[in-house]
DNA sequence: CACCATGTTCCTTG
DNA sequence: CCAAGGAACATGGT
């Protein structure tokens, strides 16, 4: 599920959720997730804490406690991997099979829910320092996003997935932005004209702003077993309109361009598909 | 059985 | 030392 605005949606919906409960008992069921956190200290830290806040970071959920007295203000870290998944439920519902994280909060509880494990809840909150700018902050500069891409060689799809030159930009989007700025994948960042970075730039945040209001228009259960759309593919596909509203070119491969109708292209950079129009997006910038 | 999957980190290679 | 590419992580879907 996770890209900034999976994640933006997901701490929306939950903020209310928290804020102000009480953790009573934690339960940590698959280690891993909490690592370099062990069991028995994220128990002496959690239990008896409150939610103050609760606030995004790139793909990473970052919650605000206090201890008990309202004093020794902690945060703790959230990241979705690949098929994280964080909601509040009843204590009659059954846990799910790869519940990886159960925080009890009185008559309901908080579930960590990861089948594959790849996700976090910690209380190293270090990876949030090697973070790049948000994307969508009023001082995220086109020009400063141009001078980081000025420094490298690498192709231009895979420099945005790095975290480190913006944050939150996940494979899906990282196609869906350069697909609406008609820039090839493949071209190497410092080879982006102004005017391309400038488009790539605007290109950035109107795809991750629209899928937020996407997702947000969307109920989230996720307790059922359902995505209620929000996720990928849990999709509401089947609107005729969907490729327009979401996902304009990722997992689009041999359809019809809907700006060209040229068959859409799937290749592999860093070990990671890339969906493209060769027509809309071509390597020269054509005079 | 084969291949694919929304992410991050580590290891090897050049 | 750095950059780039690949594999690993773990599970499930097609």
């Amino acid at each position: 599920m996770p890209e900034l605005p999976e994640v933006e949606v997901l701490v929306r919906c939950l903020r209310p959720l928290l804020v102000g409960k009480t953790i009573q008992r934690v339960c940590v069921r698959r280690e891993k997730v909490i690592r370099p956190t062990r069991p028995e200290e994220l128990a002496r830290n959690l239990e008896g804490a409150e939610f103050k806040g609760l606030s995004r970071r790139g793909k990473y959920l970052v919650f605000e406690l206090s201890g008990k007295g309202g004093k020794d203000a902690f945060q703790l870290l959230g990241h979705l991997g690949m098929t994280g998944r964080m909601w509040v439920a009843g204590k009659e519902t059954p846990l799910p099979k790869h519940a990886a994280v159960v925080l009890e909060l009185g008559p309901e509880r908080f579930i960590f829910e990861d089948t594959r494990y790849f996700g976090r809840f910690t209380l190293n909150i270090s990876p949030l320092r090697r973070l790049g700018p948000e994307p969508l902050a009023p001082d995220f500069m086109a020009d400063a996003l141009g001078r980081s891409l000025q420094r490298s060689a690498q192709a231009i799809k895979v420099k945005l997935l790095d975290q480190r030159l913006v944050a939150g930009v996940g494979n899906i989007y990282a196609s869906e932005a350069l697909f609406r700025a008609r820039i090839s994948p493949a071209t190497p960042a410092r080879r982006l004209e102004p005017e391309q970075v400038k488009s790539l730039w605007r290109a950035l945040r109107a795809v991750l702003r629209d899928a937020i209001r996407w997702g947000s228009t969307v109920p989230l259960n996720f307790a059922s077993g359902k995505t209620g759309g929000l996720f990928y593919f849990g999709r509401a596909a089947d609107s005729p309109d969907y490729y327009e509203e979401r996902l304009r070119v990722y997992d689009r491969s041999g359809l019809p361009c809907i700006r060209c109708g040229t068959a859409i292209r799937r290749v592999v950079h860093a070990n990671r598909a890339t969906y493209f129009c060769p027509q809309c997006q071509p390597k020269r910038v054509r005079r």
